[in-house]
DNA sequence: TTATATATGTAGATTAGCTAGGCGTCACTC
DNA sequence: GAGTGACGCCTAGCTAATCTACATATATAA
């Protein structure tokens, strides 16, 4: 089934609290950041973001609360817990010791 | 359930078709080599291992066929096809493309 | 008026990877 | 000779993440 996904599996959640790291921010923004910043290498579906971020709330790690968006809609802002800026560290960190390791693989020579 | 994973989620299969290209080796020693070059980072359970050569090998990417391991033992080695190594170059590809996406947005200041 | 962008959501399917088991052999130690 | 651990293969069943496809509502542009 070819498996074309628009996202490195188990990212989403670190992507999405770095996004909401650099200040509150809707659902939608979120998605559309992380296809602007990564030049539409990463694009988040609306049904894999909605579930992720109430995933997210349920774990403490974001807040969410009703405001108005820029274009004056109504909107879901969210923002980091203190125990979600802790989250944010781990999986980074994580993030970085896997990824080195995966490059550090594929570009074995021999 | 926290997730603690061994890996990073969808990198086993590229990872395994590189680790196979390097040379024909059985399953058990695939385990192994990902494990040593990582420095113990990545950790291939037994579950994972085998399920994972038995879809490469039907997708046509893997050629298995038994042999003698190196303590004499009976053993099952693989090889890369053309086809795999040509998806290995393409996830190789993938990779390259989608982690640097990921590490772009997580050093993202402000 | 019709389409597109904004904004939220759910249902259902697929898939990968994990835990936890099983089988058989060999080497080593207690 | 009994037990342990490494080697080497395997499967069953569960969970969790993500995808596709849908639904809803408003605003704006063509």
């Amino acid at each position: 089934m070819e498996q074309k996904s628009d996202l490195l599996q188990g990212t989403l959640d670190v992507l999405i609290l770095k996004i909401v790291d650099l200040g509150p921010i809707h659902g939608y923004g979120i998605a559309q950041r992380i296809r602007q910043i990564s030049k539409k290498v990463l694009q988040v579906q609306q049904g894999s973001l909605y579930p992720a971020l109430h995933r997210l709330e349920k774990r403490g790690w974001l807040r969410a609360e009703w405001g108005e968006a820029e274009t004056g809609r109504e909107a879901k802002f969210y923002s980091l817990t203190k125990v979600g800026r802790k989250q944010l560290e781990a999986e980074r960190a994580n993030w970085d010791r896997l990824s080195e390791a995966v490059t550090m693989i594929l570009r074995t020579a021999e």
